[in-house]
DNA sequence: ACCCAGGGTCATA
DNA sequence: TATGACCATGGG
């Protein structure tokens, strides 16, 4: 297997942490709604959101769907944009129910499928990726603002980058490894990890595997 | 009181 | 294509 940067950030920070076993979810369809709830929020807040839908017996598409678009947004209120994301959650899962929910979408080529995820009014770059990584267990790389920021400090990257060119940077480190999938699961997560646990509670990141390398905060 | 969080869309130039 | 406004709760 080629060593490169991204190799080595994924073995220093799993060594570190230990494996993540994302998504933190109840299953695919599960998955999805907490990747249309993350947007720009902290997850403490969707787990409260889900937990809303799980009481009210709406974790499930056509239970999302038979409920008035107030009402759902009513149980999300905690995960905040609670309007925008009762629809954003109704027009996934439209989406998901015309085609064939799991099953049916699981028959998909992930090209066409990511193609068509992005074709869901509030599904963006990052969330249709969250779903084909982690819902659908396809060998997609997640950017977030976290990787973007870590591989800039790093020097790995320059950080303006799209965010095409920089997902296939990513997935082109790890061309051919049959455990990509695994990969990318671990690596997302762990960088996500390092930014929530470590990083944003302390200036210079003390006993962190990317040491003076990590600097959170400005400049 | 301020800042930010596991983004995305839409209107404007 | 590239900015800017907007969406909104909750924790540090």
């Amino acid at each position: 297997m080629a060593s490169n940067p991204y190799t080595q950030l994924h073995r220093r920070l799993l060594q570190h942490y230990g494996p993540q076993q994302w998504w933190p979810a109840d299953g695919p369809f599960e998955v999805m709604v907490g990747a249309v709830l993350t947007q720009n929020t902290a997850w403490g807040n969707v787990e409260k959101a889900i937990a809303n839908l799980q009481a009210a017996g709406a974790l499930a598409p056509e239970a999302i769907l038979s409920l008035p678009e107030e009402a759902l947004a009513a149980l999300i209120r905690p995960s905040g944009y609670f309007n925008i994301k009762a629809r954003r959650l109704r027009n996934l899962c439209q989406w998901y129910q015309q085609h064939g929910a799991l099953a049916g979408l699981q028959q998909w080529e992930t090209t066409s499928l990511r193609q068509a995820l992005l074709g869901v009014n509030g599904v963006g770059p990052e969330t249709a990726d969250d779903i084909l990584l982690y819902a659908f267990a396809r060998p997609v790389f997640v950017i977030d603002s976290y990787t973007r920021r870590i591989l800039s400090r790093l020097g790995v990257i320059q950080g303006d980058e799209g965010y095409e060119s920089l997902r296939q940077q990513l997935e082109a480190a790890f061309e051919g490894d049959s455990q990509a999938v695994s990969i990318f699961n671990e690596l997302h997560a762990l960088i996500v990890m390092h930014a929530k646990e470590h990083c944003r509670k302390r200036p210079y990141c003390e006993g962190c595997p990317l040491r003076s390398d990590c600097v959170y905060g400005d400049q």
